[in-house]
DNA sequence: AACAGGTGTTTTACTCGTGAAATAAACTCC
DNA sequence: GGAGTTTATTTCACGAGTAAAACACCTGTT
């Protein structure tokens, strides 16, 4: 199959895939192991966990250039696209992380001067954080650079099949998040 | 998480039809605060981080009540599905971590008697690291339990559709990794 | 008005991973 | 057969995240 140059399509539960990625090597060396275990799983969550620890390390470097780590980036920038002031609370939601680490970032990021925060006038325990100019100009900058580095990344795969893709990997999320909620409820 | 991770907080009412995933409302606000972005790779790379995250949270369960975090039970499975000692350094490229992360964990691991460790005859920097009894047990006690797990959290796609992602994210797990290490030459 | 309970945020104590230096042993090449 | 280099592993100092407790404030009830 690598020698015909194609790619494998039907890469089921029993095919023999061409070296490929690391997880199909993987997969392999369990199924010698351990023949009858049910694979399946491992083929997407595995390639799913491999792609999201090369991506993050990859997509790091633009944001080092600027100073920011990804969280923080994550933070300022949904700050920017909600356009609004936004409650720690509110951007531990928005970043999915915890309250804890959302105070120490914003203890930071408020030193260096990108958000400033003020108290609520009514509820005194509430606070509304804001980008500064400097904030906002940062995240401008960096997100158009941020972006076509990720198209670079991509790069490799052609227009339709990251559309694919993409649309594939939305149904799995949107059931993965719907499976939570149902977990949180 | 990533730049495009997180959850809308304002998303207009009544929204929630055509909503889809976190991601994809990210994205709209995205657009609608800077039109003329090219939000394209965010649909895959956001998607991915945050797939990764619900993921591994999701997956923690069964080995939690093992014990085991995933790291160390990576470790664990990958002396398991070589079915040979290894060395730390092996060990370190097979799970993709730093070789400090490695000796901790080894440590520990052999605190609670599921790896041992021997000297090379030969060359006396190197050292080898093989499962014991207890350890082989443990892994091979767990792996079915995990992979039920990662079946059930799956459960939401069907086959055809499964079969298809896994090959997309094989074909895009490959190009990247052959792209790192273009990057590192 | 005062208290009980709930909510938003911060603090605390701890774990874990990392990069860089340290250690130690093996090659190399003159 | 040493001096210098490379390779394998560990140690160290530190930064970052977490859960749980602490804190501060609000709200409903009586």
């Amino acid at each position: 199959m690598t020698a015909s140059g194609g790619r494998p399509v039907h890469e089921g539960a029993g095919a023999d895939a061409a070296a490929g990625d690391t997880v199909a090597a993987v997969v392999r060396q369990w199924r010698a192991v351990r023949p009858g275990l049910d694979t399946g799983p491992m083929e997407i969550i595995g390639r799913i966990n491999r792609c999201a620890a090369l991506l993050q390390q990859a997509e790091d470097a633009p944001l080092r250039r600027a100073g920011l780590s990804r969280p923080e980036f994550d933070l300022l920038g949904a700050l920017r696209r909600t356009g609004h002031e936004l409650t720690p609370g509110e951007l531990a939601r928005e970043t999915f992380s915890s309250g804890a680490a959302v105070t120490k970032r914003l203890k930071q990021l408020t030193e260096r001067g990108l958000v400033e925060r003020r108290g609520d006038t009514r509820d005194r325990r509430v606070a509304h954080v804001r980008l500064t100019d400097a904030g906002r100009d940062l995240v401008d900058g960096i997100l158009p650079e941020q972006l076509a580095y990720e198209t670079a990344v991509l790069s490799g795969m052609d227009g339709p099949r990251r559309d694919e893709l993409a649309a594939l990997l939305g149904e799995l999320l949107g059931q993965l998040e719907g499976r939570l909620d149902a977990l949180r409820a």
